[in-house]
DNA sequence: ACCTGAACACCGTTCAAGT
DNA sequence: ACCTGAACACCGTTCAAGT
């Protein structure tokens, strides 16, 4: 059977998830789908378009089924959650997707119905793909230290005096995960929803 | 003439921005510092540890002068703007405090500090930490991806349907970086007002 | 058109041995 | 204590040659 652009970064994310974006080399790869590692490069230019297309894939896993309807306000938390959720599903899946600047069609398409809950509840079109893009950054930057506490020490011990605002911050890392994504999410959903009732005034 | 941990650090982001984070090996390092790559291992347990030293060392080339006093608005706001301009002043800045768990001396003095802008001001404790948090991953996710814009290409010519959401998101990384920054930081702030003012009355 | 084999030009890291 | 020299075990990428 040949080789197809698709089965490639299956077999991709299969070894990311196996052995993280570290062990992820074109020789693994190669070995994985029973070819030489340069017959990739058939198949992609390089290692950062491989890349892409798997960082492509997992935000198209998170993309059906479709919305539910309701509210702006439960649609973006929904469509926030899922990317998050996206990028939790695969091992180190928040770097791959900080590493490499996407422009594929899942994350475009995802990008433009992000767009679209702001514009259907009365968002002005200029200015919701800024929300959605301000919108990834959170997530993206969560997601990220979020897998990287995985395999990180703790914030205690580290020769700093210890006060009350230091053992602040180490609680933050500490809390119900879930929880917190939300804290953030709402402080950037009330931004959203004052500006919304201005632009409707 | 000895080598230092905090010479090493220097060299590291004089390399990395001359040569960008993928220019950046053990190797030129030491040809930088007049030493084997070898070398480097004495004062740095992997390249991971220095990444995170040289993390650190932004972060706290951005700590002074102290906060200008003020409102705490105003203050926060000076906060994500110095963290931003910190990031964007080195190279691949922004990979490099993205790729690591940086948990050392000025990066957790930053954190405090913002925790103590807003507890100054009345924010509970407890969540005053979550806010600083979602607040660097806002900066970090926005200054990963205005960094990474650099050597991307355009929104266009994907082979996907033109549409106005389509022209929306292609607009966004063409607008002015500094007003957006400042729009995406707005709505955050909003929120943050909203729930000072609930935990006031 | 699609892949092999083999090479090129590198990497990060370790460690005996030197000073 | 601090560094050299040299090796080990890899990398991403290219490309003539095969089919």
């Amino acid at each position: 059977m040949q080789l197809k652009r698709a089965d490639i970064v299956t077999a991709a994310i299969a070894l990311l998830d196996a052995e993280g974006l570290d062990g992820l080399t074109m020789r693994k790869l190669g070995a994985r789908l029973g070819v030489q590692a340069g017959a990739i490069y058939w198949h992609f230019k390089d290692k950062e378009a491989l890349l892409g297309a798997m960082a492509d894939r997992m935000i198209g896993e998170s993309a059906d089924p479709p919305l539910a309807p309701g509210t702006w306000d439960a649609q973006l938390t929904e469509y926030a959650t899922r990317a998050r959720r996206a990028l939790l599903a695969h091992r180190d899946g928040a770097r791959v997707m900080a590493g490499t600047y996407v422009q594929e069609q899942n994350t475009v398409h995802a990008g433009e119905m992000g767009v679209r809950i702001l514009t259907d509840a009365g968002y002005p079109l200029d200015r919701a793909g800024w929300v959605i893009f301000s919108l990834m950054y959170y997530v993206l930057g969560y997601t990220i230290e979020e897998q990287a506490q995985a395999q990180a020490g703790d914030w205690e011990d580290r020769g700093i005096e210890d006060t009350a605002l230091l053992s602040a911050m180490s609680d933050v890392v500490r809390s119900d995960p879930d929880e917190r994504f939300a804290y953030g999410l709402g402080l950037f959903m009330d931004g959203v929803r004052l500006r919304l009732a201005e632009a409707l005034s």
